[in-house]
Formats: structure tokens, C-alpha cells, sequence
DNA sequence: GGCTTGTATTGACGTTCATTGATGCAACCT
DNA sequence: AGGTTGCATCAATGAACGTCAATACAAGCC
């Protein structure tokens, strides 16, 4: 069910690293790959995808809870769990009739990782 | 210099906080907020611009350092900025010529506290 | 005052994105 | 097999976005 995700926020930590936005400048492929993620987050209706999912007890939801408090056709709904899917920030699995979603903690981690400011950069603020 | 920006990243701590996404699900105002200030980090120049500004000794940079760096025009780097500052993510003053860019850690901060997963939801990971 | 340099704003253009109705596919039920 | 429900994909449309050339504004210099 999983096809392409984004691997810069997968599991092993070679690549960026806590607060790697304020420790060097990144270069144009770092960036592009993590505006994309960024960018899956840019949207209202994905972010409440996002919180819908990560706050449910169990981390499981099914697309049919989802849809309906959306005043957004569901082939939208799809659209957009598709997007955040290839961002890498959820997955998903098909139980029987219904398809259910979660997220990735590691993802969210090493997003929020990269944007805390390092201790040394706090004291020239 | 600093006109509009938006204040859910502010420094008071009366709304969203440590693991907002996952504690509960965002409202539509919420998400439409928060979803500004990401989409203002989806984009790869202006991630750039915020690494380059952010890890940059003393925190400030000058437009006249940050223009060359890319194969962009200028007004469009200026445009890319004056995003970032509505967003609250950085701001700016004039001095004599010349303009200073400077990140606001306590925004970047409060985005990675929102992200980062609250140790209760990630036993059932 | 005029000239030059640094930065922001405007207006236009091409591309990307969010949304929808129609359709397709998968799984259950009888 | 036929019908129904849940979800994904497709194709089309309008809005939003990134980019630039032209222009405007601000500050220093002659």
C-alpha cells in the first residue's frame, strides 16, 4: 500500500539533524526535499488530516471517520491523505472494506529536530 | 519596519502548545493559521533563506549577501522574505542603506513543539 | 539639486495546486 | 453472479503561486 514516500525523514539519521536549519546553510537539494514536506503541512485541510490522525487513541483511523467532517468531496480527501502519504508523514493499510491511516512519529520528530534552534544560536538572539 | 505577521508563534503561551497536532484535533482557524507558516516554509528558496539567515554568526543577515546566492532575481528574494516576515518567522530593519534579516527563534521553537510527538502517543507507535 | 546603490512594490505571465463530477477498482453481502 | 459500499484515480476548471521586467522608494554621495 505504501508506494513513494520521502525518505529524508525515514529512520536512520545520517542526513540533517537537530536544528540543522540554523546550523548551516542548506543546499538546494536538502531544501527542495524538505519544502516538499513543508509544503504538505502548508495546507488547512491537511493539517487537520494530520491532527485527526496523530491525536486518535490507537494512532489508527479509518478514511470513513475522516471524510464526513470535511465539508470537501471525498475524492479531495483522498487527494490530500495521498499528499501527506508521499510527503512521508502518514501510511496507510486496506483492512477489508476499509482503509485505514496513521502517522509517522518518527517523521514529525525529525521535523520538529530540524527547526528547533540549537542552544548556541539562543544566545545571540 | 515589522507590519503584519502573524501571532500564533508569538511569545505568550496561551494557545497551541508542546505536541499541539497530536493532543487534539486542530479547529479550521487553527489549522488555517499554522498552515500560513508552513506554507511559508514549503518552498526551497525560502527554506534556504531561513537556513542562511538562521545559522548565520550574530543572526543577521544583509538582503545584499542573501540576493547573489541565488539564480533569482532580486524582487523576487524580496518577495520571498516579505512571506517569511508575514509569516513570523523572521524579521527586518533598515540600516542607513542597507536592510538586516534576523530569525525569531521563539517562532521556530513553538513550530518544533507543535510537531514533536508527546511521549504518551508514542507507546502506541 | 542630481546621481548612484540597495531594497520594495507593481503588473503580467506561465505553472502549480485545490476542488469537483465521473469513473474505476476492491471487498463485502445476498 | 449481481448489487452495494468504501476508497482511489482521471480529467477539467478556477484560484493561488513563483518569477520577472519595470518602476518606485530610501539613503548615501557628488
Amino acid at each position: 500500500m505504501s508506494k513513494q514516500e520521502l525518505k529524508i525523514l525515514g529512520q536512520d539519521g545520517d542526513g540533517a539533524c537537530c536544528g540543522a536549519l540554523a546550523t548551516a546553510p542548506l543546499d538546494e537539494e536538502q531544501a527542495a526535499d524538505l519544502a516538499k514536506v513543508f509544503k504538505a503541512l502548508g495546507d488547512p485541510v491537511r493539517l487537520r488530516l494530520m491532527s485527526m490522525i496523530a491525536s486518535r487513541e490507537g494512532g489508527e483511523v479509518c478514511v470513513c471517520e475522516l471524510t464526513p467532517a470535511f465539508d470537501l468531496s471525498q475524492p479531495t480527501i483522498s487527494h490530500h491523505l495521498k499528499l501527506l502519504r508521499q510527503a512521508g508523514l502518514i501510511d496507510c493499510e486496506r483492512r477489508g472494506t476499509w482503509v485505514y491511516y496513521w502517522v509517522l512519529p518518527t517523521a514529525l520528530d525529525r521535523l520538529a529536530g530540524f527547526l528547533a534552534v540549537p542552544q548556541a544560536a539562543k544566545a545571540s538572539a
